[in-house]
DNA sequence: GGCGCGATAGTTATAGTATAACCCGGGTGC
DNA sequence: GCACCCGGGTTATACTATAACTATCGCGCC
């Protein structure tokens, strides 16, 4: 494959989910890199389709499958999340950094406005939602919480 | 068109429906009825095309729009919510018959088993996030909240 | 070395979800 | 009458995701 270049904070993290990957016995291949580099280096939510047409010019052949399949590691392996209102993919910055493996509590805002989607992390939402399952005697896999609306950025020169 | 009966629990939630449109001018046509009351019928979220599917035989000529376009009213005037993970929609019974119109955080527990879906109607959930997107400066103008685990009944019967 | 095996990925085709764009007709207000 | 808006018909297409089959690679094992 042909090596590519990304910011130099995406390199940092490539670098970490690799040592991750590493850790857990995972093969980030060349492919799954590239696709990861190509989600964290996007200043907005990615969507598949896009990722390809990028990954195209490096990578001949590639395919829906190929992209897919890649992003199904990358989720499997919390390196990246999938914002459902958008179908599109960010990076799980804190996974990476953290070596935090744990399917925690996923929490997006969702912009409106510039599109950008910022992640949250906030134990008490998960709290709440465990408790309201736990009335109904329902046990979470896992969940997805996504609001949307207008972030701060936006808002003061809006 | 052509007039279609639903259950009664079905019927009982289309006269509010129909009564809470008038309040507000708004104009629940008989095709939005109908797309309404096979949402409500159904044991689990709907998919558009199932719906298109179920209503091609009383309605001729229906096409993707015809449904969407319903579904965007009912949408809008909150009788339905979307299930984004599943890209189905359900019928929002709170909404019906509390006539609230507000746009309250949704709230969904997928059951991976049979496949349905409870909503709750949780305020601490709603209060967690609408702080912790104030602390970003972030202004919430909807959300939504999905867990998917395995419901109640199917956790007992096997 | 040769063999078997599992994981990765190439390739083709198709399923499933949603919207664009244009037209038409019916009701309302003037 | 006619200008306007809204609901809806109709055709076409965009966008998202997966199925199914094949090929290839790396690795352990004998």
């Amino acid at each position: 494959m042909d090596s590519v270049t990304f910011s130099p904070r995406t390199s940092g993290l490539l670098a970490q989910a690799e040592a991750i990957c590493v850790d857990r016995g995972a093969r980030l291949t060349g492919l799954r890199r590239h696709v990861l580099g190509l989600v964290l280096d996007a200043p907005k939510p990615a969507g598949a389709y896009d990722m390809l047409d990028q990954l195209r010019p490096h990578h001949k052949g590639a395919a829906p499958p190929t992209i897919y399949r890649a992003l199904d590691f990358l989720l499997e392996q919390g390196l990246i999340h999938k914002v459902e209102r958008l179908a599109a993919f960010v990076g799980c910055v804190h996974g990476i950094e953290q070596h935090d493996h744990h399917h925690h509590t996923v929490q997006f805002l969702i912009c409106t406005r510039c599109g950008r989607v910022e992640e949250l992390n906030d134990a008490k939402i998960g709290k709440s939602l465990e408790q309201a399952a736990t009335g109904s005697g329902f046990v979470i896999h896992g969940s997805t919480v996504e609001a949307e609306g207008v972030c701060g950025a936006c808002a003061d020169h809006g």
